[in-house]
DNA sequence: ATAGATATTTCAAATATAGCAATATATATC
DNA sequence: GATATATATTGCTATATTTGAAATATCTAT
């Protein structure tokens, strides 16, 4: 037999998840019809709810989630958890492709590395944690203009000064706007020397259940290593990656979906 | 007698509060003795709520809190809540006072409101729900310098194109720095005639309890009627608002501390 | 290999919880 | 304003769940 676990607490978690996108609110009616619980027994749990600071009421019998999941939140996503959770899986796949790879967020507009990884054989990789990439024309950039809000996507394309580095660098906006929304399709980005000459790269976004994207994770090399094959296997390997990260992330109890 | 709380339900909240800033894993060592619990009874806690997603088990007895918040967390600050819960204490302000008052946040290097109110004599307010100000030159603008990280600050006046819009408009990053700096001690902040002639404003964060800027808000107009008597009583009638805001987001529980 | 610390499971006593019933309050209708 | 209905809240108690001792298992340090 395995650990008891409460009941009470889990009633209490189940409440929690009743609250999703398009509900901000619940009543003491939902609890009781959605849960299956007397109606007693639904006030109750919403008043200790309540009590704890995890609902406000905003009328009789009508609650919504309280600003402290907003904190606990922030506890989860303040220092490097991130990175530190990121690190091994890019390690592994490093240690298998021989590539570098890396894992970025997205922060004032700009696509940044918190964690990477590089193998021997590659002793000049210019990128390490902090460093910061314009997103128009990157993997990753790419990756997170896909999976932002539109009008956060708009607002970037509105005012980003797109340069040309390379003679593959995408600048024409309704061009770049229609790769973004191919990345959205296919879930993942590929860039061939648009930053960079002879650099090639591909990245997944790694997403909360919720839909937000949390990270980017990437491989990137030479085009002459970088092959359709090895670009291939290391998309595969991001996407296995990914999934593991949601893992880490949330626990194993529920299997994150892409 | 009042409703019956659940016990199981607050010692697992219990739980999840000792998760702080300086501390993002906590054994089972921890809770039992910080409050007071048997070590089995912790435990089984402990192991609950790892079962409801709660937490993730980083070691044998070694939990830390799950993405599960941020999740959570979004949903509290997704949709409008923010802007439908200032939006009361705005009209107070500006009913009150017969002065314009307005709420921001911070997205994009950019100050945007998210509601505002207008008395019956202002009938040409140029700011509306969604209109965006620069930060370095409004008395929002200041308050969010002040309260948001180093990094993001630094990153900030890095970047930002500091135009002249006034005489009065302050654009030496030393001068700046100062003032942000003298904004974070007092708490609040002032602007005159910054970015447009004859508009004089007072502005003051609303904190979570972690310590970030959740909102700013403000009360202006013109030069004539902000007088200083004026200034000082809508800086009160502000610090008492962004009081009342916490219990609203937080619920009435704890006293929010500004 | 051994000692000590910590984690996990079994079992039963203790007690907190759940739900019925009653009462209070709010809302809709006339 | 009166009435009916729906929802919220409280009192009470039977019982289901929780708690903690004891035993066992596992891990870590020496």
């Amino acid at each position: 037999m395995v650990t008891q676990i409460n009941g009470s607490v889990v009633k209490a978690f189940d409440i929690l998840k009743l609250f999703d996108e398009d509900r901000n609110e619940v009543t003491t009616t939902d609890v009781a019809t959605e849960l299956d619980l007397n109606f007693v027994t639904a006030h109750r749990f919403l008043r200790t709810l309540e009590h704890v600071g995890a609902l406000v009421a905003v009328a009789k019998g009508r609650y919504r989630l309280s600003y402290v999941f907003v904190d606990l939140g922030d506890r989860v996503t303040g220092g490097d958890l991130l990175g530190q959770t990121l690190q091994p899986l890019l390690n592994a796949i490093t240690a298998d492709l021989q590539e570098a790879a890396m894992a970025t967020v997205f922060q004032s507009d700009m696509v940044v590395c918190i964690a990477r990884a590089v193998s021997r054989r590659q002793l000049s990789v210019d990128i390490r944690v902090g460093s910061r990439l314009e997103a128009y024309c990157t993997a990753h950039g790419k990756t997170w203009l896909a999976f932002m809000s539109e009008r956060q996507r708009a607002h970037y394309l509105d005012t980003v000064e797109r340069l040309r580095f390379t003679r593959n660098t995408v600048v024409e906006r309704a061009t770049l706007e229609r790769q973004i929304a191919e990345v959205r399709e296919l879930g993942h980005a590929f860039n061939d020397s648009e930053r960079e000459d002879g650099i090639r790269a591909v990245a997944v976004p790694i997403l909360a259940r919720g839909g937000r994207m949390i990270a980017g994770l990437s491989v990137f090399g030479p085009a002459s290593r970088m092959t359709d094959e090895i670009t291939q296997l290391a998309l595969a390997r991001l996407q296995h990656a990914a999934r593991d990260a949601g893992g880490l992330l949330y626990g194993q109890i529920a299997a994150p979906s892409a």
